[in-house]
DNA sequence: CATACTACGGAACAAATATTCCATACCAAG
DNA sequence: CTTGGTATGGAATATTTGTTCCGTAGTATG
């Protein structure tokens, strides 16, 4: 991406409207590879002169001659994928870490039972009843991940953590109905498959994310979702598994639409109010 | 391939030098899209009015309508590679998903320049200096992921959070040559933005994980790898960014094998003697 | 061999497109 | 509020590029 590289070099002494071109040059490469200054201009409610000017500021001649790297850079993208990860500019490690990766988002979610996706979703949207999250200390960053934006989009989601008293303190609270997630992968932390047991005692619905229909907690839970986590580094990859939380999101958000909407809207304004966000 | 029909449907009636142009057609689709009809006439040794002949014979205005067709052939195949995948394997709401995962690690991981990569290890790797991680709060989750798993290998990891005073005070007492690792996508958290600011005045070495060279970290950082967080949910997915962190931590690993591989058997160790994990 | 017809490419012409120049709007400093 | 400087887009200009026309060469047919 040679053009990439030019505007991060240069990205910082653009004005406004060469922001604006840049970023179009970014977003529709299609748009500079095919088109004219004048459609380019357009996309970006800028004049033809910023766009040349922007181009010149790259360092290249002109508009022609950005045009013909941002062709250079899209026939690239042109090559067939196999070609292009194969000749993404050597390191063999990154081309592993692809396939690997891909391999655990399309395992993970093409293992998934869409009944049980429907089901999980369904639990994960009553908002009559609390959602607890319960983790093996390896996945505790994506579960984080996956319980700060459920919490977006309904309220009484809770990772469960600490020390093992204040989770099974925690546990002995919940009440009937109400819905455990519990994830962890081979080799299984014990303190949280003891836990897991301890919840379905108290009659929760309990949704196990592991790594096989063989283990400790797919026999404990109501049903399972069996993740693919091939690691290229000592760790498992869990890829697959926020990609399957992704899921579950996105299905969440679907059917609680109006309270997730209102929710979102809420933090929004307050996020606004205080000027916490900055676009650029 | 809305052309090369066009050509098969007429191909008899095409005379010879008419015929050696609609051959670079198929050929060399990249030649009428970006190119002229000069260009297009030479690569197949015809004149120019012949090109514009064969672009009427089938059927097209004259060669810029033409080349407009070919372009939206192109434009086709630029689609993320992932999406002409289409096993129709899985339900059709999880294949949604599946590409758009997909397409986020691709685009993220083969987006990574393998020089900038090589630098982020190296100063991963660096035991002499603390590394610091700070993040948006929308990808807090991923980031403690990334941190614990760093921190199983090296010492010195820490996720930078609470409140912005005490991550500023930690920012104030870190040193030169310390590794900062600053995630945030748009709309970037203002504090976030200050805190690395500030950052970059304590000569810290600033590795950026952003979606845009755009972007006001780019601009802070020493290095930056660029995003690609396409989620079908109200939130950015943050797949790939999982996906490259892995490839750091392989990194990582890779350089520190003996330290690693110690640190990693003295948890081990730890485990079994208290039998904290099980097998199944 | 002669004739009629078709294919073909060079060059003139017309259209489009990039580039440059300049007046204006905007903004910050005094 | 004024002034100096910068950013910006419209319009004039220069260049490139598509299209059309026409003379020539090649080919088939009688």
């Amino acid at each position: 991406m040679e053009v990439a590289t030019r505007i991060s070099h240069s990205g910082a002494t653009l004005t406004k409207a060469e922001r604006r071109v840049a970023e179009v040059v970014l977003a529709q490469p299609q748009l500079v590879g095919f088109g004219t200054v004048a459609d380019l201009a357009d996309a970006s409610l800028a004049g033809a002169a910023t766009v040349v000017r922007l181009a010149t500021k790259l360092g290249y001649d002109g508009f022609t001659t950005l045009q013909a790297a941002v062709q250079r850079d899209l026939a690239q993208q042109l090559l067939p994928a196999a070609v292009r990860i194969r000749e993404s500019r050597g390191s063999a490690g990154v081309q592993n870490h692809i396939v690997r990766e891909i391999e655990n988002v399309q395992a993970t979610l093409l293992a998934a039972d869409p009944s049980v996706l429907q089901l999980a979703v369904q639990h994960l949207s009553d908002i009559d009843h609390a959602v607890l999250v319960l983790s093996g200390d390896a996945s505790a960053g994506v579960c984080q991940q996956f319980v700060s934006e459920l919490n977006a989009l309904r309220p009484h989601v809770e990772l469960l953590g600490g020390n093992e008293v204040s989770v099974t303190r925690r546990l002995s609270m919940s009440e009937q109905g109400d819905c455990l997630i519990v994830v962890d992968l081979s080799r299984y932390d014990r303190w949280v498959v003891e836990a897991a047991t301890h919840g379905r005692r108290r009659d929760a619905w309990i949704l196990a994310l592991t790594d096989s229909v063989l283990s400790p907690l797919s026999r404990l839970a109501d049903s399972s979702l069996v993740l693919t986590a091939g690691g290229v580094s000592p760790f498992d990859s869990h890829v697959g598994t926020l990609a399957l939380m992704n899921v579950l999101i996105a299905g969440v958000a679907g059917s609680l639409r109006s309270l997730a909407t209102q929710r979102l809207d809420l933090a929004e304004e307050a996020w606004n109010e205080r000027a916490q966000l900055i676009e650029r």
